[in-house]
DNA sequence: AGCCGTGTTCCGATATTCGGAGCTGCATTC
DNA sequence: GAATGCAGCTCCGAATATCGGAACACGGCT
């Protein structure tokens, strides 16, 4: 009981714009008494979580706090907080949705949920996959800084399908277009016969932390793949906000140069 | 009393290293009761502070502790933390110190601590400077990205004092040396007569908040200039830390290229 | 100087937390 | 597959920490 209030005074200090509360302020908009706000405020401040700024009288978060939010985020465990998501997505679209993460020079998947039915996609957990082919590798590629951009695209790109595009300047434009619009569609570049559209998961600084796909047998994705995309934006819109992105977007990534 | 072990709680899970905890191991390590640590979890819990996995049984942190951490960050109030850090510094060099900000195209200084001496250096509140003079001007552009140093070094540069260094070529090589060894120097460049040092408050994405500088006479700073530079990298290093940057300093800037 | 609003302290009453003991459910073991 | 062990959860009377009204300090205002 007096721990959620206390958790109702530290969300307080979150919703509203002010960074400096007072006692009664507190106690009115809590509908709590004075002395419990006081006790309250009084425990906090033992142990870092808020502030008093002794000329005023008024309370504020305190550092200690910042520390909690940022052990949330290097404890981080995108595969744990996806799982509901691709469970979801998959669930939504009755199609394969995947999740991967960037190893080495490349990316794997480390995790799918795919739907009943009988005709389906199912990709390889832990396989190194290029960045240059595919919609989750050319949206990790679109999201990554310049210098990336410019060391995958120097090396030779392999030739995965007859459909992967390996010239560099065709991929150079197509990744401004996926940072633009926020996610990527591939048909048959990566594994032929197959088609998907992928999105990134940002961290607060905008860099990709994972990414998202749908995909599924090319022939009967293509028509799905609006709605598809929408719930994939949902879905990578509502992770990113769990690994520090801001609820309004903000730009697209730190290396994205003007339009 | 019962809001402080909750406290706690949080805490050990900021302090250890793995992510997800148990009742009984909490409650082993804290010394405390199981049904408390159930108790304790479980209002946590109600407010999102931590999470459960259902099928470990075990605790983590929760998405709201971040939205606590981004408040902070939201609302820290640069001025009132270096209030403090201003008034050490200026005893323990017997000095000038000086909190600047940034202000439309330059930065203003929106605080000082004067020494108890006669013959000393006063700067004043709230006039706007450019971006080229003075040590904490340099230390402003020295952090900023690559864009903006071109932006400012392609307008052409006033000459403040016969000191002022007004050549582009000569000024990056300047802002280079500051970026590498973290604080900027002047001698009569924005203000004949005076010297300073200043160091950035760089916050999590390495953008500087703040500039903090610690100035006097030109005559008497020079011999001091070792000793100030050591207080002001202390006393920047600790603003930095509330604003969320780690202790290990990390990257001088998000901007600053290669060597 | 006197007032008002705020934060803080005091107090008895009581509701809440306390922790030992026991229960449940899962997992490992023989 | 039954038995064992462990961890989490629930129950309970006892006790103690929290509760809130009221009174007290402390500043800032008029």
């Amino acid at each position: 009981m007096t721990v959620e209030r206390a958790c109702d005074v530290l969300l307080l200090f979150a919703e509203l714009p002010q960074a400096r509360l007072g006692v009664t302020e507190i106690a009115t908009t809590l509908e709590l008494s004075k002395p419990a706000v006081h006790r309250i405020l009084s425990s906090l401040r033992n142990k870092g979580m808020v502030e008093l700024d002794p000329s005023n009288r008024k309370y504020s978060l305190g550092p200690v706090i910042l520390n909690l939010g940022l052990s949330y985020l290097d404890k981080l465990d995108i595969q744990a907080i996806a799982a509901p998501e691709l469970a979801r997505l998959s669930r939504a679209t009755n199609e394969t949705a995947t999740l991967s993460v960037r190893a080495g020079d490349g990316r794997v998947y480390v995790d799918q949920v795919t739907p009943h039915r009988e005709v389906l996609m199912s990709v390889q957990i832990g396989i190194l996959h290029p960045l240059h082919a595919g919609a989750s590798s050319k949206a990790f590629l679109a999201h990554l800084p310049d210098e990336e951009i410019d060391r995958h695209l120097g090396e030779p790109l392999r030739l995965l399908t007859p459909r992967t595009v390996v010239d560099p300047v065709s991929l150079r434009r197509e990744l401004a277009a996926i940072r633009q619009r926020g996610w990527a569609r591939s048909v048959g570049e990566r594994q032929a016969g197959a088609a998907s559209v992928a999105a990134p998961v940002l961290d607060v600084r905008g860099h990709p932390l994972a990414v998202v796909s749908v995909c599924g047998p090319a022939e009967r994705f293509e028509p799905e793949m609006a709605t598809c995309v929408e719930h994939l934006l949902a879905a990578t819109a509502r992770l990113s906000a769990r690994a520090g992105r801001p609820a309004d977007g903000g730009p697209p990534t730190v290396a994205a140069g003007g339009p």
